[in-house]
This record gives C-alpha cells, sequence and structure tokens, in this order.
DNA sequence: ACCTGAACACCGTTCAAGT
DNA sequence: ACCTGAACACCGTTCAAGT
C-alpha cells in the first residue's frame, strides 16, 4: 500500500478512499492481469493449439507477478468480470471441443494448477538444484542436474513443455469428438 | 519470528543467536516438511504408481503450509539434506524406470509445479468458481461449474487426479523400457 | 468526495548490555 | 553461549481534521 501510494503520489490512507483493503486492491489487479492472458485461439485454432497458447501467456504474465499467486489460486472469481470473462471463453473452447460437461472446470483447473507452480520456476535462480557440497551423497540426482544442463532451453520452459505436452496429451483424451 | 519465539517463550531477538534471518527459518522447515513425503514406493512398486503416492503425500504436507510454496519453490536445494535425500531417491527411481538421464529433472519439476499449484486448490473456499451476480452473462462458464457439482470428491481433488494421471501417462511415454 | 497527518498494533532485524 | 530490552525502519489500517 505504502509503494502504491508513493506510486500515485498520495498518502498511504488516501487510498482507503477508494478500496476497503489491500485485498481489494489484488483483486482489482487479478482481474486486469486476467485480461491480459491470452484466449483468442479458442474457437480459432484446434483444441490442443488453443490451451497450448492460453497457458504459455497465462504462465508468462503471472511469472511476472508471482506474488499474486497465492492470493489468485484462492480468491473467489465473484465480481471479477475479467476473470470470468476468461473462464467463460476456455470453457466455451473446452466443450465445443468434445469434453463432458462434468470435467471441464477439473480439466481448467489441473492446467491452472500448474501453470501458477510453473510461473514460480521462471523466478528460480538458475542454479536452484546445485547439489553443493552433498554432490557425492547424491549421485543419482547430481548426475540428473548434469545431465539436463546440456539443453538450450531454461530449465524452467524445458519442464513446462514436457508438462504442458503431457496434460494436452492427457486432458484430451476426455473429448468425446475431434474437433 | 515473532510467534516463533512466543512459541519457545523466548524473546523474538533472542532467535538470531541460531538462525541468521527470517529465510533461513524457512529453510530448515522446508527441509523438515520434505523429510515427510513419501517416497518409500520408489524402488518398491512400478513407477507410476510410486510416482502416484509421492505426488499424494507431497501436495499432502504442502496443503497445510502453502504460506512456504512461494519460498521453497524458488529456494536453492543447497544444504538442504532431506530435501536433496527426496531428491535423490526420486531421481534414482526415475532412472531405473528408464527414463533418459537429462530429462529426469525436468519431469520432477513438471510434477513439482503441479503439486505446488495443487496444494493452494486444497485450502480454497468451496465456491471459489460461483459467478454469483454475472452467471447469466457466462453460461458456459456457469453450466460447467454447475456440472462438475455432482461429483463426490472435493474439487481439489478431482482435479489433481485427472492432472496427475495425464502427467504420468504423458511423463510415462518418455520411459526406454518399461519397470 | 477526497485528502493529510497522527496514531495504533504489528513486522524483521540490530545491537548494547547483561548472565 | 545465549538471553533481554531498547531501538529502527517498516507494514496495513483507522480516524479526526481539513478542503
Amino acid at each position: 500500500m505504502a509503494a502504491l501510494a508513493k506510486l500515485l503520489e498520495v498518502a498511504p490512507s488516501a487510498l482507503y478512499n477508494h478500496v476497503s483493503s489491500k485485498q481489494d486492491v489484488l483483486l482489482l489487479v487479478e482481474d486486469h492481469l486476467m485480461s491480459l492472458v491470452d484466449v483468442s485461439s479458442f474457437g480459432a485454432a484446434p483444441w490442443d493449439d488453443a490451451v497450448r497458447t492460453w497457458a504459455w501467456s497465462y504462465r508468462n504474465v503471472f511469472a511476472e507477478h508471482t506474488p499474486l499467486i497465492p492470493v489468485i489460486a484462492v480468491l473467489p472469481v465473484t465480481d471479477a468480470p475479467q476473470t470470468l470473462a476468461m473462464y467463460e471463453t476456455v470453457s466455451k473452447g473446452f466443450l465445443d471441443a468434445g469434453f463432458p460437461q462434468e470435467r471441464i472446470i477439473s480439466a481448467i483447473v489441473a492446467l491452472e494448477s500448474f501453470i501458477f507452480g510453473s510461473a514460480y520456476d521462471v523466478t528460480a535462480p538458475e542454479d536452484i538444484f546445485d547439489p553443493g557440497t552433498m554432490a557425492e551423497s547424491t549421485p543419482y540426482f547430481t548426475a540428473a542436474v548434469r545431465g539436463a544442463a546440456g539443453t538450450a532451453l531454461r530449465a524452467a520452459d524445458a519442464a513446462f513443455i514436457l508438462g504442458l505436452d503431457a496434460l494436452i496429451d492427457g486432458l484430451g483424451s476426455l473429448r468425446r469428438e475431434a474437433d
């Protein structure tokens, strides 16, 4: 709140004429960020391409705002119009792609869970898996870390691609018809 | 720090004789929590069963400590012995199951991202997806939410099962041999 | 309607002083 | 070696007083 007030060149207490709490501000920020998530491929491209485009932009938006993740993950969607608009487009995309009604929310939540977790990875230090002085007592892990270093991709991106492909394949098999 | 000091019946400043910062305390807590994650099925059960057991216990441990997730997701693993021990067992399990060396870390990170995101869902309010007054402007989403309500499972569990199955199937296809 | 400034109850952390 | 208590620079929030 102090930082926001400074940005607006106003006393912190002045903010409380416009919002009733910090939580309130976070809800407004969340709703704005959701409007930045790209849902334009739903209806315009095959389901798996649309999910991929949506998931990447969703992850990238929140990778730049990780402190919001704990808030959003638990924040009711009520009265957040942009957020609801995103869910509406995605839900329709899943239904049109042949998903059974009763699995759509679970499928979206599963993807979102993966997306939020992956957003953190983007901000993690490159050497997060450095075993340090304990390298010789963890030979398998150390070898795996060394083996992964060869890739051109950032570690977070390699994991995101792998997981997203798996989720799209696995969830896609729930569909009744192709689309 | 204040709460911890109270629990120990000591002044907050006394803690700094034992740790050098709050971050330090969090690392110790993280390491302890990691020792609670069940890796016992690796080597004792088929790979997919072992992953399922590990993922469920991992999610459940952190669902009860969600404030730690932003910290852990970004905390270097160096000098966290229990954490390294967990990664060592899991890495060996993946290698023995036929995973190519250079994909093991990515596969584990993808699973962890999903697990951390899913841990938040457990703590979310039941009505997090209630569209409220905007129900009629979001018909597809509202129908999907209503359609999901029929399940006996908690919403977080239904999504976790769905996503975990998809990840296990998709990642499992990277293996060179069955095990 | 919207602002300021003082105040309150909290944070994490430092440091001089004790035992 | 480990503690206390005062102090510091911060939080989010309330509220009386202003315009």
